[in-house]
DNA sequence: AACTGTCCCTGCAAGC
DNA sequence: TGCTTGCAGGGACAGT
């Protein structure tokens, strides 16, 4: 699933592929995907502009343009950004094309039609993207000082994983990446974040930003049934490294004594060791 | 404030 | 074999 770590890949190399590009021509199908706003919002908006930066805020993939607008894509579940050749075959599940001044198209693809394209106006951006205006802090940015994560983990009742899993307090956590962080830094996905103590929280500080940065070393990680890729359609390989996502029943491969549990948290499927986590 | 459950949607796997 | 059912999950939303 696209979290941070695939949806940084992504945005690296749209910002090889399409920065600098111009989009001579915009193809809406499955009109769910431009369902903020509408497809002629989406075709008007994109249509001979340039696209002059590819940035990530969270999740969210931001393309500034020079009209003054920006272009969001948000993959949600199952959303894929491919750009290829004019004359390659698109996927069936490509509801967005742009046509772009090089030969080139940049393809939204999305299955389950959960993710979602619209172009906004940033001065408007607290009006139109409410999500956008309450994301927390980016966990791999530089001005993410361990203190801040301290006071954030003071200040909530959540447990650790809703904690993690919420997008206005550290922007880019989704449920894999919760449960392989909560490892890393030994604690229990049921812990109360502000029981934890000073140690505890640098660990868990280590751990965000570690378990980040390997995966986008890695190019993400891409599951069986997620098939996440990059923008070239190339695979991630930090799925080789996960611990505890997936491997309920397996015994724990960083303490070799716990079996990998697996619980429902929030409605959404934890894993953990019960020796090691605390 | 923070929790739970439901919904959206398709593809795939398991089970009958 | 062919059907049904369940599950995957980010985030919006309603209800508690």
């Amino acid at each position: 699933m696209p979290e941070l770590p695939e949806v940084e890949t992504i945005r690296r190399g749209l910002a090889q592929r399409l920065v600098g590009r111009s989009v001579e021509h915009v193809e809406v199908g499955r009109e769910r995907v431009v369902r903020r706003t509408s497809k002629e919002a989406l075709i008007d908006g994109l249509t001979n502009t340039t696209i002059l930066r590819a940035e990530r805020r969270g999740k969210y993939l931001l393309m500034p343009l020079d009209s003054g607008n920006v272009m969001m894509i948000h993959l949600r579940m199952s959303g894929q950004v491919l750009v290829a050749g004019k004359e390659a075959e698109r996927p069936v599940h490509a509801h967005v094309v742009l046509s772009l001044d090089n030969d080139t198209e940049m393809w939204f693809v999305d299955p389950r039609t959960f993710g979602e394209v619209v172009v906004y106006d940033p001065a408007n951006a607290a009006i139109e993207l409410p999500p956008i205006a309450r994301l927390g802090v980016d966990p791999i940015a530089e001005d993410f000082p361990r203190s801040h994560l301290r006071q954030l983990v003071r200040a909530t009742n959540q447990k650790l994983k809703p904690f993690l899993l919420d997008q206005t307090k550290v922007a880019g956590i989704g449920n894999i990446y919760a449960d392989e962080i909560l490892h890393r830094a030994r604690l229990r996905p049921d812990r109360s974040a502000k029981t934890i103590d000073a140690a505890a929280t640098w660990r868990l500080h280590d751990a965000i930003r570690n378990i980040l940065n390997d995966s986008i070393k890695a190019g993400g990680s891409t599951l069986g049934d997620a098939q996440y890729v990059d923008v070239e359609g190339e695979v991630g390989s930090f799925q080789n490294e996960h611990r505890v996502y997936g491997r309920a029943g397996q015994r724990c491969s960083t303490c070799a004594r716990g079996w990998i549990r697996r619980t429902i948290a929030g409605g959404r499927s934890t894993h953990h060791c019960p020796v090691c986590q605390h």
